[in-house]
This record gives C-alpha cells, structure tokens and sequence, in this order.
DNA sequence: AAGTCCATCCTACTTTGAGTAGGTTACCGG
DNA sequence: CCGGTAACCTACTCAAAGTAGGATGGACTT
C-alpha cells in the first residue's frame, strides 16, 4: 500500500478479492457489524466500486455465501463417489461435512450467518442455495423412502441435525469430525430402539 | 390515537405493550428493516422510552426471543408431564414443538431470527436462552446414553433436526404437526436401518 | 504516434436509522 | 397544595448504507 500506485485491475479479479475480504470481515465482526468502508479499504478500493459490483451489503454478502455453500457441495459430492452402497454414501458425506468446517473455519462460520437475511428480498434465493444442498441428501434418502414428501422431510431432517451437531462440535475442539460422524450416523442409522434394547438387556443382566 | 390523550402507564405494562408490538415488526420486516422509530410509534410513545428499558435494538430483539423461548420451553415442558416412558416423552415433547409452531406463528417466527445475532456480545445470551432449551432434550437423552457427551450430542442432533424440520414445514400447509411428529419420531427412533432391512425384504418377495 | 472510447475507478454527497443529552409533566404521598 | 420521582418528550449527534456525476488508465484503431 502506501504510495503504491494503483493498477487498474480485470472485473473478475476485483471481485475475487471483494469476496475474500468481504468472507473475512463478515466473520470476524458478523452480518451487521461490518461496514462496507471498512471492506472497501481493505480491498483497496473505493466504496462505490463495491455497490457496481453487488448492488447492496446483502448482495455482497449473498455472493460469499453461494460461493461457500458450492465449495461445500462441492466437497460433500465428491465425499460420495467412490460409494459403494446408501449407507456408505451417507457416511462419506458426513465425514467430508464435518471435515469441511474445520478446515474451512470462514466459509462455514459465514453459511451461519445466512439466517441474518431472513425476511429480506434475498431471502429466497437463500433457499435456492440451500436446496441445491439438500438435493444431496434427498438423493441419498430417496434409496430408503418411497413417499416422496418423508424423503425430503428426512433430507431436512438430516441436514438441520447436523448443522447443529457442527456448531456444538466448536465449543469442543477434542472431538474430532470422525466422533461427530460416528455420533450423527448411530443416531441416523440406528436410532434410539436400539440403545432402548441393550438399556433392557443391561437391566436383566444385572 | 389521533389526538387522544396520551396517558401515563407503569413500567411492567410498558415492557409488554413494548415487546408485544417490536414481536409483529421483527416478523414482518426482519431484524435488519425493523426500525425503533416505526416500533416506537406503533406502541405510541417517543424512541428514548423504549432505549430506557431496553437499552439497545439488539436488547430488545433478545427480550422478545427470551419471552418466546421461555413460551417454548414451558409448551414443551408441559407436554411431557404424564409420559410413561423416555419414548412416549420424546414423541409427546416433539408433538408439542410442532403444535407450537403452528399455532404460535410470531413467536416461531421470531427464534428463527435468533442468528442474527451471531457475532454481537447478545450472542452468549442467546446461547444460554437455547442451551435451557436442549436441557430438555439432553434429560431424555440421557436415558440412553451413558456417555455424557453422546447424550448432550444427540440432544443438540435433535435440536437441529427438528427446527430444520419445522422450517421445512411452512412451505407445507398440509403437512400436519401429527405428520411431522411421526417422521421425526420415524427417523429418531427406528434410523434408517430398518428401512433398509424392509428393502431387502421388498426385493426378495418380488 | 496520436486520438478515441469505455471499463474502471474516484470524490463528495444524501439519507436513514441507531443511540443520547437534557429538559418537561403527570401522578402519588404527604 | 406541594415536593419528588417515574414516566415521558423534543431535538439533537453520528455512523454507515447507498448514489450522482465526473475523472483516467490503457487497449485498440488509424
């Protein structure tokens, strides 16, 4: 910076560090916290610059998070390739969900803020976001269920269970993306009949 | 209104006709597009007043979401007072969730905003006001687990899954709180391994 | 080499809304 | 009737979203 003389630089690399700077800034200070001076500075760059390429601080924030929810699609869909059965797919997924945000501390701490736009005008396109993810599960969970509607509902089911098994996971370091895979899977898998099954076989043992 | 006199009106009365009113503006507009100005209005008295008892917009938003958990909390609670085992509290504490959320519209409407807050310093309030929350559940759960930890997981796991669920519901009218009780209980309770196990059945009889 | 054109970029503004300073008035107990 | 306090207000500051209108580097023509 300094004095260094400002190079005029391609539209596709501008917003590449829009979007780098602006994942940063949203996630330190969160949503509504963040100034877009502040971001505009960091970048280098004036304010209006900003507003030409994202038309809004939503729409800014919009475009960190598709591109955070595609490199999370993108990760979980290649988790699953090499599956060689639902139940397998299932798994491969959640560990490749669970490694993802550890390892991609910014992109997963931004997806938690998308529910900052509730009842805004990007709301829906959020969803859209979202369902491309969902999509996924549907798939795995259509292998199980013939009704259609149980099958979507699982799909939610599923992804909200681990979403909020992820953000628990970050209040301790110690467990490791395999305990929460182990932890989400013996519950998606087995369910509870079966832990009530050893409970009564514990009880008669004894 | 108009130009009736405006009367004075003792604290406790204020702070419900307050978070009464500020409850429909953060549903209808959103955190963000609700503004203190427009709250105070509609409630009929001067802004001040309502950074007095409040002491900032996010304070305000954390006494709605505080009052519509405790809501939630008590439904729930409630629910699974004559239960005759850890499975019938489960599925008579997941049927109150749902009737909740159908019947309780704003107040839903409201935990959902909840993240919004991600980030400021409310968001360890808002991290107590959920934890009473999961309490619930982590007691049922613990039936189950001896592990602690599993059991606090499971319980954050069911969480989850069923506020995704709920979510997933309002794009459903028809989907009725029996309906969405029995696929969450479906799933929590017989995993999808048995749904496995009858597919295997289906292919051998055919 | 000089001129043209436009994508990139800026300075300087408006507007909106959160939060506050300091004063005013209705009501209650004496 | 007269303090005194709890309820209340007007009128501001300040930060940050969003915009109008203009300046300029540099690629491309001639």
């Amino acid at each position: 910076m300094t004095t260094a003389k400002r190079k005029r630089v391609p539209r596709v690399e501008r917003e590449r560090q829009m979007i780098e700077v602006a994942e940063r800034v949203f996630t330190e200070r969160g949503y509504g916290a963040a100034s877009m001076d502040e971001i505009a500075e960091l970048v280098g760059v004036s304010k209006p610059m900003l507003y030409e390429y994202f038309h809004s601080k939503e729409g800014l924030l919009l475009a960190c998070i598709r591109q955070s929810r595609a490199a999370l699609r993108e990760a979980t869909e290649q988790a699953t390739v090499g599956a060689v059965s639902p139940e397998d797919a299932l798994r491969r997924g959640l560990l490749a969900f669970f490694v993802f945000i550890r390892e991609r501390r910014e992109a997963w701490s931004l997806l938690r803020h998308e529910m900052a736009l509730i009842g805004t005008p990007a709301a829906d396109e959020i969803e859209q976001t979202r369902r491309q993810q969902t999509d996924l599960i549907v798939a795995v969970m259509s292998e199980y269920f013939d009704d259609e509607l149980r099958a979507e509902a699982s799909a939610e089911f599923v992804v909200g269970a681990c979403e909020r098994l992820a953000i628990w996971c970050e209040r301790f370091p110690d467990v490791t993306p395999e305990m929460a895979t182990d932890y989400a899977m013996d519950m998606l898998w087995s369910g509870l009949s079966r832990r009530a099954a050893d409970m009564r076989v514990n009880l008669h043992a004894h």
